[in-house]
DNA sequence: AAGCACTTTCTTAAAATAGTGG
DNA sequence: CCACTATTTTAAGAAAGTGCTT
């Protein structure tokens, strides 16, 4: 503990040797785990929070050989992901797996660990049962009938992307959603992938990650604004 | 240029981890 | 295994910076 003290005492020394004119930072203080109140210091932790976060999953990676994989939205519904060795092989991986939804976690966020497991274990068993658009497609088809087919399934996800649109604002106590504030994957071009170089996503991983989320929004930039005022 | 989301740097203290001895 | 100490790592707070959009 002296030789703790010590340190302080000599480190404060060269503080004050340095400069005088920067405010002194109170240092790493215990903060109540809930929700940032201040949307500065929300941003600052998230931004921190998540390399941390991200540089321990490689550590993971590294050390045991495990394969992660983990998906971030921000606030501001930025997309960032993790992927040892790709967000995408790890994802798929786990969509094939048959024992993946009977080997939950065991993690002190049990709740939140339970949420997103619903949603993707839904996802799972919808899959294992077999969509309609797994059918293999008609090769007779014609060009026309290309165009149409292409029409009428990009005006089913846009209705899809809407009504869960819908069902997040409902969840997040909106009384009113407005369609012009939120979009769906489809008009994804902001959104970065890859997130600080670690991983890379496909389409297919990023329509994965936004099903099995129920309370991810994503917004346009130019409505940036409308997501701060809180 | 202004505004926004996010990042980085620096200082500092809390928390985690490693090392040691009983 | 436990308690204690030393060392290392993590992250809060403050402030400045970057990049993008409007």
């Amino acid at each position: 503990m002296a030789a703790l003290e010590h340190q302080q005492v000599h480190a404060e020394d060269k503080e004050g040797e340095k400069k005088k004119t920067k405010k002194k930072s109170q240092g790493k203080r215990k903060i109540e785990i809930k929700l940032i109140e201040k949307m500065a210091s929300r941003q600052v932790t998230f931004s921190k929070r998540r390399r941390g976060l991200f540089s321990k999953a490689s550590e993971l990676c590294a050390l045991c050989g495990a394969e992660v994989a983990i998906v971030v939205f921000s606030g501001a519904g930025k997309l960032f992901s993790f992927g040892h060795p790709t967000a995408d092989s790890v994802i798929l991986r786990f969509l094939n797996s048959s024992s993946s939804s009977s080997s939950s976690s065991s993690s002190s966020m049990e709740g939140k660990e339970e949420i997103t497991h619903i949603g993707i274990t839904g996802v799972e068993k919808k899959m294992r049962s077999g969509f309609w658009w797994d059918e293999p497609i008609d090769e007779n088809l014609g060009l026309d009938e290309f165009e149409q087919l292409k029409v009428a399934l990009e005006g089913l996800r846009n209705r899809v992307a809407s009504r869960l649109h819908e069902i997040n604002f409902s969840l997040m106590g909106y009384d009113n959603f407005n369609d012009n504030n939120n979009v769906g994957f489809e008009d994804q071009q902001f959104v970065d992938f890859g997130g600080m170089g670690w991983g890379n996503f496909s389409q297919a991983a990023c329509d994965f990650a936004w099903m099995g989320h129920p309370g991810m929004v994503i917004r346009r930039r130019s409505n940036r604004s409308l997501i701060t005022e809180e």
